[in-house]
DNA sequence: TCTGCTAGTTTGTCATGGACAACTATGAGA
DNA sequence: TCTCATAGTTGTCCATGACAAACTAGCAGA
């Protein structure tokens, strides 16, 4: 019966310390013991608890209903995969049935852990259906689909990760394999995940589809912070800062991220912001264009053009 | 002039929260002055400060120190570059006149924020030099000078980014290409960073070397918790656990995530460690193979293959 | 029925100051 | 010169109190 210290659920679950302490005080769970030091000792079934709680919080229900529940209850809203709310719940809806086909062999892939095969069969349908059509109608689903599996228990979290390395491998192979635009090619989007978003995937999918339709992309990669991005915008002379968000983490810090980074960069970039935010108020922050699905992407980059050809 | 909550140093910087306050209480600096509610406000250049200190203790040098000198002084020993000690700097004595030109040009593409020219000289090197010789001649002299070059105030962080996301994308497309070993190909090895590791360009490289000495390599991308690792490389049937440890962040957390992973290992997967961690005390470990260089990785892989064929 | 406002509740983060284990440096003795 | 004990260093943990921002719910008016 192994146990961890408060450190290791703050880095494993992605909460905070300060909100262990304090839901402990308030809700009464978790209630990790104690080791000899008299320091917090959670066993692995907390620790498990806590990580569905922290999806279901993301996946915007309230931390004092979660905390007030049963494990069991808990679990049922976890099936449900869904926001609390009767959101329809698109994107799965939509699926085809030779997608649902290709999603579902995807997540056979994972689940054995054979990346090399896995690799393959994603650069074959980018190749067979064209990189547009594959990254809007099958790899933006299966990446939801992926998350929403893990949701109901069906797929552990490193099946997951690998699903992910191989996609974002798939991506960097096609990004690479592009020709390259001209110097003074506009505009120039500079793409990064603010603190706290380790995801690439859904940046590399935007630099993919952005690439695609012309644009100038300088990736800066993950977990980039403000300052430097706001600096990073001033150096390459970006027309567009491009974050994704996977409303992952604290909704409430990637708020205020994002409005200090929209005051930092003044008035000659744009700010793009793409992503399921389940969490993100959308409509308080002002100054941003917020990306809804990746297909519409070049009617944005085609509107950004319009705009400035007009000035 | 714009301030900072200790919640946004702590994100810019990677220190803990907890760390900046003692630091206050004991050192008197940083000494950031409270905003209208009493909490504490950095200004941009404590940030500043606290980055360069931060560097400075993964190089080797210690706290106490550091925090008792002034800025001049500490930018003194930021410029010498190198850990405390006289350990020979080897790599960059080592580099040959045609190497350090093509290093000097990648560093001038990362200032001029041109990714794609970065990526097609990337590119281009690699093809000309073959894989390994670009790895172990280019491409790991190159990420530690662009590191140092970062440490002496040559190189603004996003510029680092900008390298990094360009050399991770030549190594993806590198490694997207390869053929693929058949499924019973051994070792079968597991790459991944621990949490509070963001570098995956270490890991890249040596994936795609193991890739290229016939290894079976799943990678699991950066930030994987210790518990899914060990769940994983179990269900991966791994012969061999790989982490990449740039020695960022918290030495302390690294040498206890490791120790913790190495027990929840068991014996069937050995732990591999690469990636210069200055600050790590090597010997302390037991069951851990350090991977010094990135060249000692086929003597490795060939090591391992001999006692394979011994059991 | 819908909209907009206000009052109450929820929730995460910050502050303070004490404690301590693990690590490092230093100096005495073999 | 080497080894070991002692003294200093350093990061993290704890408890508790506080509070602003965000959210909910209830109510009045169109």
């Amino acid at each position: 019966m192994t146990m961890f210290p408060i450190a290791a659920v703050a880095r494993d679950t992605g909460l905070n310390k300060d909100t262990l302490r304090v839901w402990e005080r308030r809700y009464g769970f978790p209630r990790p013991g104690r080791d000899e030091h008299g320091e917090r000792s959670y066993s692995a079934d907390e620790v498990e608890q806590l990580r569905v709680v922290r999806r279901l919080i993301d996946a915007g229900h309230r931390p004092g209903r979660l905390l007030a529940m049963s494990a069991e209850q808990r679990l049922v809203l976890a099936d449900r995969a869904g926001p609390p709310s009767d959101t329809p719940t698109a994107d799965a809806g939509q699926a085809s049935a030779g997608v649902a086909a290709t999603l579902d062999h995807y997540l056979t892939l994972a689940r054995a852990m054979d990346a090399a095969a896995l690799r393959r069969q994603l650069g074959r349908d980018a190749t067979r259906m064209g990189l547009m059509p594959f990254l809007v109608e099958l790899l933006a689903p299966a990446s939801a689909a992926v998350g929403e599996a893990w949701m109901r228990g069906e797929l552990e979290v490193f099946e997951e990760h690998v699903f992910t390395a191989c996609a974002e491998t798939t991506l960097q192979h096609a990004l690479a394999g592009l020709p390259d635009p001209a110097r003074d090619v506009r505009p120039r989007v500079l793409l990064a995940t603010l603190p706290g978003e380790p995801h690439a995937l859904g940046l590399r999918m935007a630099e993919l589809a952005l690439a695609l339709h012309g644009a100038q992309c300088v990736s800066l990669g993950v977990q980039v912070p403000v300052v430097d991005l706001a600096r990073a915008a001033a150096a390459a002379d970006a027309d567009i800062v491009a974050l994704s968000v996977t409303g992952c983490a604290n909704s409430r810090n990637a708020q205020r991220d994002l409005s200090e980074l929209r005051s930092r960069l003044g008035v000659d970039a744009e700010l793009w912001v793409g992503g399921r935010a389940a969490g993100l108020r959308r409509q308080t922050l002002d100054g941003l264009t917020w990306i809804d699905r990746l297909e519409t992407l070049p009617d944005a980059l085609a509107r950004w053009r319009e705009r400035a050809a007009a000035d």
